[in-house]
DNA sequence: CATTTAATTGACCTATTGGTCAGTAATCTG
DNA sequence: CAGATTACTGACCAATAGGTCAATTAAATG
């Protein structure tokens, strides 16, 4: 579709080979067709495509599927993390921070139809794919690590868990509900359920 | 690997044909495969090899893979369903239906791993198949419409929409978490923070 | 410009899976 | 027992998907 890149082609600051080049591309096209097909639907041929190339090309830069798809869930997974630092480390107090974190869980860019259907396509294919549940467990544990981080200042260690516990399990309850019903539930309405699950988790000690 | 079957073998009250025994007992081998293996893990080839046949018979009394999944997630349904009355209905106060529903729901027996990866490769491959979503469907409404028939009487009409929302969004938290780390959550355990996430519900209006 | 190096393609392979179909074997029925 | 019906099998087909590879084309380089 676009042709080959040449080394005049060459972007930033730092002078990289055409082949990273390539591999951005790629990683790119993989990203999307990730988002709207899920970790299976995201076939080489599909990725291929976007970019105007074969399946061969693919494989020239991404030794295996497996591959690409660890190098798209570790981009996302980066992304997050910063997003994370950035957006809950800005608040002082535990509360506020604990309700950043919420905030972010459903942020209307993030909370979206496609990226939940491609959560839910990684968390339903993990038990059965090893590279998958590694993916799924860092997400899993960074998320309720973070919220007992900060419920433990408010409600002690041996409260903070189970608290935890229930509001990482409503939130993926909320998110696999935008997956697969994406209509029904708004992003406000989504944060609203979750912040006052919390309120009251903290109202009740 | 037991032959076919002959008119002699027939059992019960009602003399049925053999081919409504053969198909019976395809959709029990069929049940045994979706449990293990999930929706798209049924393969006909397993269920064949369930019940010492081939591909070829699965198909003779199923026309498609489609027929055999409905029949599976009918029967499953209607368990489900007579369950849910003879439980849920046994109770006098809407407090007591509630939390029979909620008990209902992790029933050691029912909140196995098995049932759980099953439930989510359902619910994950619903949004592309039409069958599938017809279940989910089901299953999403029947548990809300319950909650919040059973919470109406208690906070009203407009308080019990938000609240059945958020506990179904809850317990399809812990039914995910059950489905891809077993170990790390007992039915016992899910049922408490349901149940504590009911009463707090109930506790701050 | 010629040679080396890298990028790209498309044909091909293997496996899986749902499904078709004709032929065969078992069973039933008059 | 004979013919009709039913059950069953296995070969075959098409589609999909990941992956291999040799040949081709483009680009870089001395």
């Amino acid at each position: 579709m676009f042709g080959k890149l040449t080394k005049t082609d060459r972007r930033g600051p730092q002078v990289r080979p055409i082949s990273d080049m390539r591999r951005e591309e790629l990683a790119q096209a993989a990203l999307e067709v990730f988002l709207t097909h899920g970790a299976e639907g995201m076939t080489l041929e599909r990725v291929a495509k976007v970019v105007g190339s074969s399946k061969g090309t693919v494989l020239h830069y991404y030794h295996s599927k497996e591959a690409l798809l660890d190098r798209v869930l570790r981009d996302i997974l980066r992304v997050l993390g910063h997003e994370a630092r950035r957006s809950v480390g800005g608040h002082p107090t535990a509360q506020q921070k604990l309700g950043a974190q919420i905030a972010l869980c459903f942020r209307p860019e993030l909370f979206t139809p496609e990226y939940a259907r491609a959560w839910l396509s990684v968390v339903s294919k993990s038990p059965e794919t090893k590279g998958l549940d590694r993916y799924r467990r860092l997400m899993a544990r960074r998320l309720r690590s973070n919220l007992r981080a900060q419920l433990r200042p408010l409600v002690g260690a041996t409260e903070a868990r189970p608290i935890a516990e229930s509001l990482a399990a409503l939130i993926d309850g909320l998110w696999l509900r935008r997956a697969v019903d994406p209509v029904s539930l708004s992003p406000e309405r989504a944060a609203a359920l979750a912040q006052t699950h919390l309120e009251e988790s903290l109202a009740f000690l």
